[in-house]
RNA sequence: GGCCCAUUCGUCUAUCGGUUAGGACGCCAGAUUUUCAUUCUGGAAAGAGGGGUUCGAUUCCCCUAUGGGCUACCA
């Protein structure tokens, strides 16, 4: 079997969407399962809407998702079929379009935009094809003299395919089985323009795909449609022989409503939809990412991989390295899927659980040097133990936990009024004494204390506890109250206790 | 409009002719608990419609409907 050799080409037009990722993640997942090499291309055959910065966000993306490059633009090594910009082989695909040119399977066309435009506007259902192009100005109407002397006067022309009409053409895809189409639907599309010399997708694709010697093709189902025009490009090419495998992987949906999952929806829904953040250079407008989100790389990988594709089993919490050795691209399912936030925090909730504690822990400095707090790493470390379980992101430790590194400033207002009941305060200063005593701070010795104290007194396990909580937290939420006093210890637990008592007397 | 692709719980999906149609997210309820959350248990929730083929269709075929994609000198 031929070595497989898969390609991630995406345009530079902007930052890497998420969808785009799907598609990078499969040819990863395909080529490793493989034992295959995948690389990285850069499609920047539009110069008009090259974005800068673009292909360093995409290099970016892949390297933060664990998507590594064996070959092309942001590989380690540099490759044997450099370069790997298609605004930089200019040279290489004249030739093939001069091939095509000479053996009579493409044209010259000189109508310009305009007239096309023209010709639309006329004609319902205009397409440039074997049934219009005779009407119009190309070589095939136009004496060889006449092309020339247009040629050498610097007009502006572009070298259109000629689809010979009325052929059934074949596409094999690896994932929806065989898509036939009649030739007479393709119109004579662009393959190169004159203006900037350079090929369109289609053909730079084409011959990119075979000098690489790229074996199979994994991208979007928006190109289907024009996969029969790149099987007879390969043909007329005379490299059927050689032409690639196809895969067109189900698109992504929005989540709401119809349509697949554009740029804005992201923080019009209040989700990232890259994968890093993005600043328009243009528009200065930023758009979120999952890394800046707090997504681990492998939540993002995970769920990104379920998306479409599913192993079979129940399983589904994935490594990489699970995913390369499940993944099949017989198991990719054939409809677009419907972006689901709440399951991309599920995955990010079920990796902040899995994940080594120590690795959560500094994590979770970093956003404590942040807001200026300097804390033993040991102590953060208990900490993270005791609440990590109620969170989805590192961010949401901070929620969860603040109060162990900040005293409360104000007392949740339904809090104290459910918890403060009018003996609480004589009920705290009488804990506050028998806790004074206590020489041991540990959870263990002040909950028996603590407990042994409410059970001689009468009072009711309940009443104590959350007004204690109350005033330590301010709120009503976090681990165990005596977890909470060991870490914070005696003399914070009982300034606590005491200002608490007077604040509190004032406000109800 | 034309062409292509698709269609199982709200969402992601399993099922490759015979199942009480399974799982996960989310939702609801109960249990646990000193709070909130977690956790655990349970629950509601699906084969777009119509024809065939077959002893038997979610599964195969056709039609309709719906959704999506493409229809550029964009990728």
């Amino acid at each position: 079997m031929k070595k497989v050799r898969v390609r991630f080409a995406p345009s530079p037009t902007g930052p890497l969407h998420i969808g785009g990722v799907r598609t990078a993640l499969y040819n990863y997942l395909f080529a490793k399962k493989h034992g295959g090499e995948m690389l990285l291309r850069i499609e920047d055959t539009d110069s008009a809407r090259f974005v800068p910065g673009a292909e360093d966000y995409i290099v970016e993306a892949l390297q933060w998702l664990g998507i590594t490059i064996d070959e092309g633009i942001g590989a380690t090594k540099p490759g044997v079929h450099a370069p790997y910009r298609q605004s930089e082989r200019k040279t290489i695909y004249r030739q093939y379009v001069d091939q095509l040119l000479d053996a009579g399977l493409a044209y010259i066309a000189f109508d310009t935009p305009t007239e096309l435009e023209a010709k639309r506007a006329e004609i319902a259902n205009f397409q440039y094809d074997a049934r219009t192009r005779d009407l119009m100005v190309n070589s095939l109407t136009l004496d060889a003299d006449e092309v020339k002397r247009r040629i050498n006067n610097d007009e502006q022309y572009v070298v259109r395919i000629k689809i010979e009409p009325d052929r059934e053409i074949k596409v094999q895809d690896l994932i929806r089985g065989e898509v036939v189409i009649n030739s007479s639907v393709i119109d004579d599309k662009v393959l190169f323009k004159s203006a900037d010399e350079l090929p369109t997708y289609h053909m730079a694709n084409v011959v990119d795909d075979y000098l690489m010697e790229i074996s199979h093709v994994i991208r979007g189902e928006e190109w289907l449609p024009s996969a029969p025009l790149h099987v007879m490009l390969y043909e007329y090419l005379g490299w059927t022989d050689k032409m690639p495998q196809f895969a067109h992987l189900p698109l992504l949906l929005k989540p709401d409503g119809n349509g697949k999952l554009s740029k804005r929806d992201g923080d019009r829904l209040g989700f990232p939809v890259f994968p890093l953040n993005w600043q328009d250079p243009k528009s200065t407008d930023v758009f979120s990412g999952y890394r800046e989100a707090g997504y681990f790389p492998e939540a993002v990988v995970n769920f990104l991989a379920l998306l479409g594709w599913n192993s079979g089993t129940e399983q589904e919490i994935f490594s990489m390295e699970e995913l390369i050795d499940a993944f099949s691209l017989e198991r990719v399912s054939k409809s677009g899927a419907k972006f689901d936030f709440e399951k991309g925090k599920w995955f990010n909730h079920q990796y902040l659980q899995l994940k080594p504690l120590e690795e959560i822990t500094d994590l979770f400095q970093h956003v404590l040097v942040k807001k200026d707090i300097v804390e033993d790493w040991d102590k953060v470390k208990k900490i993270v133990s005791l609440v990590r379980e109620r969170a989805n992101f590192i961010n949401d430790l901070w929620e969860q936990s603040s109060f162990f590194f900040v005293a409360p400033e104000k007392y949740c207002e339904n809090a104290v009024k459910k918890r403060w009941k009018p003996d609480s305060p004589a009920h705290m200063l009488a804990l506050i004494e028998l806790l004074e005593k206590a020489d041991d701070f540990s959870a263990a010795n002040t909950e028996y204390l603590v407990k042994n104290w409410i059970e001689e007194k009468g009072l009711g396990m309940g009443v104590i506890m959350n007004a204690f909580r109350l005033c330590v937290v301010g709120e009503s939420k976090g681990p165990h109250m005596f977890d909470i006093t060991e870490i914070i210890g005696k003399e914070e637990t009982l300034a606590r206790l005491k200002r608490a008592i007077n604040e509190l007397r004032t406000t109800s």
